[in-house]
DNA sequence: AACTTTGTACAGAAAAAACTGAACGTACTG
DNA sequence: CAGTACGTTCAGTTTTTTCTGTACAAAGTT
């Protein structure tokens, strides 16, 4: 029995499973074996070492990386004496959650409050003018009434983005399960 | 400058802006539209008028609809008189969310705490084992670190999920800004 | 300045996912 | 019990995404 051999198949388990759990969030197995491997691997490496390691292409490293460094799951490391650009994984969970949701989420959130402010505004404009069908009018209402419903709970996801940010999430929900 | 025509063109606009989120969360483009068609249509729908709606064939608003149950975005629900399945959107976007991320994140969370714990014993024997490299020791030993501190952010979520599903983090933030 | 080395853009190939129509099973209807 | 209406399964097609190799630009080396 190899030690060694045995470590190995280990770690392979582990990352398979990590990436199939990043896949859940929707992000490609890839990408989420890549993560995982540079995780496990404990100094920053190259394109080529990835590429080594993972039997891609460099041009796929490359790519995936760039993914995983805007995801913040990923930085760049900066060493001197080679031309390389070295890479080390985000291995803070508690950080990389937080700014993958954030990262998501806000892009999502803005993007929502603006189409549906927008839309009310124009609604009630609708509702208010006179020559309008009765029938349309109170559909209208009835629509108005839900993006109003819409544009609060996109408030208050806002604002539990913003308890990740600040942490304060962990003032409600300790990292350690014995602290409160 | 028709009424009508206004209010379907707004809700259209926000139709697409909702698939877009949902997209951003791993749904498809045609889900997301199916769901946000629905939760703007006053009454429940059968798979027929779906597909007339959306100009999709019946077989995928039967699959997308069941996609949308599995998430409890989407529930069917029952009408004396007719034998078609009618199904109306869940629409109080608080419990959607709540169900959406209970959902997925568990799946994914009690995955992973049993390969973390699995691989944890097992490189623990590893590592107690007289017969190894001392290399190989060290290097599982640090292993060993990596997923106890993973075994503690899944826990730590866990606990994050649990808070959604009893509704106590509306304690913390609060659905009405103005509350607390 | 010529030659390497490195990362990335891009176009095309391969793989995966979404979508459809036909066929089927079940349950209701007369 | 035959006939019809309905939802779903499945195989094949279309569309989308992922992946690769080549080409190229930028920066470093001699």
């Amino acid at each position: 029995m190899d030690g060694k051999e045995q470590l190995e198949r280990v770690r392979e388990r582990v990352i398979e499973t990590i990436a199939k759990n990043m896949n859940l969030y929707g992000i490609t197995d890839s990408i989420g074996r890549l993560y995982g491997m540079l995780y496990f691997h404990n100094h920053p490496m190259t394109l080529d070492e990835m590429k080594e390691e993972l039997g891609m292409s460099k041009t796929s490293m490359s790519t995936s990386v760039r993914t995983l460094m805007d995801l913040k799951m990923v930085e760049k490391v900066w060493k001197k004496g080679t031309r390389k650009d070295l890479y080390q994984a985000e291995e803070d969970w508690y950080q990389t959650f937080i700014d993958f949701f954030s990262i998501k989420w806000r892009a999502g959130i803005s993007m929502n409050i603006a189409a549906m402010t927008k839309s009310i505004l124009e609604l009630e404009r609708l509702t208010n003018s006179e020559e309008i069908d009765e029938e349309v009018r109170s559909a209208a209402k009835i629509d108005i009434t839900k993006m109003k419903a819409a544009l609060s709970y996109y408030e208050w996801l806002n604002r539990l983005v913003d308890s990740f940010e600040s942490e304060e999430i962990f003032d409600f929900i300790p990292k350690n399960k014995d602290e409160l």
